[in-house]
DNA sequence: GATCCTCGAGTTCT
DNA sequence: CTCGAGGATC
């Protein structure tokens, strides 16, 4: 590098007093100069940049403005998961959560962390030797996006650490989100510039945040707050988690003031009280509080359950309600024929969305609700997404408003409507020759976990079924640019990429063919059952299911007599899958016309014809190999380990042999340890399990 | 026969 | 997410 050292030494003064500035205004809300005295260092830097463009580095405040838009994000695998709270909705949920606690680490009175829970994004920021690396959205918990530049663009977010003690390597997670007067002001430019307003925070962060252009990003005043470190390397992480959040901000990142220690289940109520008090007075939207126990010890002693951590829990406000007028019932016809009363609302503001319409599921809950057209309800959003109607306010009912009746022809098609005895729906008869149901189907057969079409929606449905175009899923396949042309938005770009989709989707694996079809009661799960069992699609259309259930029934009887004796189990015959769905199975691959549909599917290549496994054996990577299982697990019960092993095709078994793979130990093993040991057989603990589950 | 658990189906809005 | 049905288990 041939620039001069002071110019080199002056970037670096003024990008740290701007950053001492950013971290006065945005994260201690104190500032120390002027706006215009800031504007001045901030051009002086961006000058000096601009003369020697090598001093730019990507940790510069002037490059907070965002950079060039990306084609895409990149995935983000998250070292430790960013796993998801366990909400109460109740004191009692709470003195439960608590009784766990006390009882779990065997001791009363417990101390515990309470703050506010930001209804924003989660996400999860990267400081390598105490610079600003890397962040990324929290996705499904295990793998996010990777938004780095957007993140760069949030002025609370330090690029720099700052203070003794910065560690090698920490991550830290914590909340984006956007304080509700920045959120209004922000919606008024938005109106002016004639731009789409947001319709509440929450939602202005996280389009903000999934910006490809971070320049966008940059101009929405978007927040940070810090509240837990995913991993930290080269530091003596505190004794808890009160400390720990002291850490963070000594380091210079923005933490919540709202914070409290608190103890027992008082503590914890008399915090969730004062909050839910103040929510309005705060300058950002919460939907609770979040109680933690305080002591790091403590944490990891009561570890996780499943997905979620055992010592700390959410404390939810009750769901925003509002009043509204129900404009009529409607009936909707789904894929299997069943109607669904909606209830078609005026619309309401209510939970931070507009809400116009809530299922009412069926007849049973109408009549429960005695919920009519006229009436005027409370709506509220359950678990904060899916609107219902909680209850109907009699008084305000007009005079003769009448009782819901369940049509008793199809409003799609006309056929008869049938309640069977032992369901709560009623049905439309018409099957397939429901315009409804042939349209359900079709996107039922293309949706993402099916065949995976792309583009196959709802809009391009209505139009092939409705114009005759497609009847049945086999006759996608004969889809060509010249049965799309002149389709309303399907111009030849378009059209060509539905085609491209529909031939991408072609050989799919069997199970996968199997869900697609949509045949009654079987869904992804059993498909992959049903496909693993039969191992090719001939085996599967050509089975004899009445063999199979009485096969599976003689070995039921068999385990049973077994269990009695502690033998070792047969292996059973497809689990999970019991006479209803077989017999569900067989009927529909008895009428001729969903085999012809089958036939037809096949000739155009779109399902995978190669044998999955030689006949018998287990699909999975563990195929073949022998477990077992001695002692008890931290997390995972008997059962969850041994259906954990089982669904890869591996095998448990009941003793150690020199036939047997692994030895899998929890606490207070018994002497298969040993006898593991004695043969040399690799031992494994929960989480080499659990690696080894996930690696294959 | 009772009980627990898992899976399937339907649903809202952006 | 929630409800209801089917399956497994005791």
């Amino acid at each position: 590098m041939a620039v001069p050292r002071p110019v080199e030494a002056q970037a670096r003064k003024l990008r740290a007093e701007i950053e001492r500035h950013n971290r006065q205004y945005y994260v201690l809300d104190a500032p120390l100069v002027n706006d215009a005295e800031y504007d001045r260092l901030f051009r002086e830097l961006q000058e000096l940049e601009r003369e020697h463009p090598e001093l730019v580095s990507p940790d510069s405040p002037t490059q907070r403005v965002g950079g060039a838009p990306l084609p895409q994000f990149e995935q983000f695998a998250h070292h430790t998961p960013m796993l998801s709270l366990n909400n109460a909705f109740s004191a009692d949920e709470v003195v439960a959560f608590d009784k766990r606690v006390c009882e779990g680490l065997k001791t009363v009175n417990v101390e515990y962390l309470a703050e506010p829970k930001f209804d924003g994004l989660a996400i999860s920021l990267t400081y390598e030797q105490g610079k600003f690396t890397q962040g990324a959205t929290r996705g499904d918990g295990y793998t996010g996006e990777d938004v780095t530049p957007n993140l760069r663009t949030i002025k609370s977010i330090p690029l720099h650490l700052q203070g003794a003690g910065v560690p090698r390597l920490i991550e830290i997670r914590g909340e984006v989100l956007m304080y509700r007067r920045d959120f209004e002001r922000m919606n008024e430019r938005q109106r002016e510039q004639g731009e789409k307003a947001f319709v509440n925070p929450r939602n202005a962060a996280a389009g903000s945040l999934r910006q490809l252009d971070s320049r966008i990003t940059a101009r929405r005043p978007l927040r940070f707050f810090a509240y837990a470190i995913g991993l930290v390397e080269g530091a003596a992480a505190p004794a808890t988690h009160a400390e720990l959040e002291n850490w963070m901000e000594g380091l210079g990142l923005p933490v919540c003031p709202e914070r409290r220690r608190v103890s027992g289940v008082q503590g914890l109520m008399q915090f969730y009280d004062e909050m839910a008090a103040r929510r309005e007075e705060l300058p950002y939207d919460i939907d609770g509080v979040v109680y933690k126990v305080n002591s790091l010890a403590a944490q990891a002693r009561l570890g996780y359950v499943a997905r979620a951590p055992r010592f700390a829990i959410a404390h939810k406000f009750p769901a925003e309600e509002a009043s509204t007028e129900v404009q009529a019932i409607e009936v909707q016809v789904g894929r299997t024929g069943a109607l669904t009363p909606v209830a078609r609302l005026k619309p309401v503001f209510v939970g931070g969305v507009t809400v116009t319409n809530a299922t009412l599921h069926n007849l049973d809950q109408v009549r429960a609700k005695d919920v009519r057209a006229g009436d005027t309800v409370i709506v509220r959003r359950a678990g904060d997404v899916i609107p219902e109607v909680a209850r109907v306010l009699p008084e305000k009912r007009p005079r003769g408003a009448v009782e819901f009746q369940m049509p008793s022809v199809c409003p799609e098609c006309g056929s008869k409507v049938e309640r069977l005895e032992s369901e709560a729906v009623h049905r439309c008869t018409g099957g397939l020759f429901c315009p409804a149901q042939r349209k359900q189907a079709l996107l039922h057969f293309a949706s993402r976990r099916a065949m995976d079409i792309e583009g196959l929606g709802e809009k391009l449905v209505d139009q092939l079924v409705d114009g005759g175009i497609v009847h049945t899923p086999a006759g996608l396949y004969r889809l060509g640019l010249a049965k799309l042309a002149g389709l309303e938005r399907m111009a030849e770009k378009s059209a060509s990429n539905v085609v491209a989709a529909i031939e991408k989707s072609k050989r799919a694996p069997l199970a996968r063919f199997i869900f697609a079809l949509g045949i009654y009661h079987v869904g992804e799960e059993v498909a992959k059952v049903l496909a693993r069992h039969f191992g090719s699609l001939a085996k599967f259309l050509d089975a004899d299911w009445d063999a199979l259930i009485a096969e599976k029934e003689r070995v039921q009887k068999e385990n049973t007599r077994r269990r009695n004796k502690d033998e070792t189990l047969l292996a059973p015959i497809l689990h999970g899958v019991g006479p209803e769905i077989i017999q569900s199975v067989a009927n529909f691959l008895r009428q001729p016309h969903n085999r012809e549909v089958i036939e037809q599917l096949r000739a155009s290549g779109a399902v995978s014809e190669e044998e999955i496994l030689p006949p018998g054996e287990p699909e999975g990577a563990l195929s073949g190999k022998s477990f077992v299982l001695t002692g008890t697990l931290p997390d995972l019960s008997r059962d969850e380990a041994k259906a954990l092993i089982e669904a890869q095709g591996g095998k448990v078994v009941g003793s150690v042999s020199t036939k047997t793979d692994y030895v899998v130990a929890g606490a207070e093993p018994g002497s298969k340890l040993a006898r593991a040991k004695e043969l040399g057989i690799p031992v494994l603990d929960e989480a080499g399990l659990l690696r080894m589950l996930k690696g294959s």
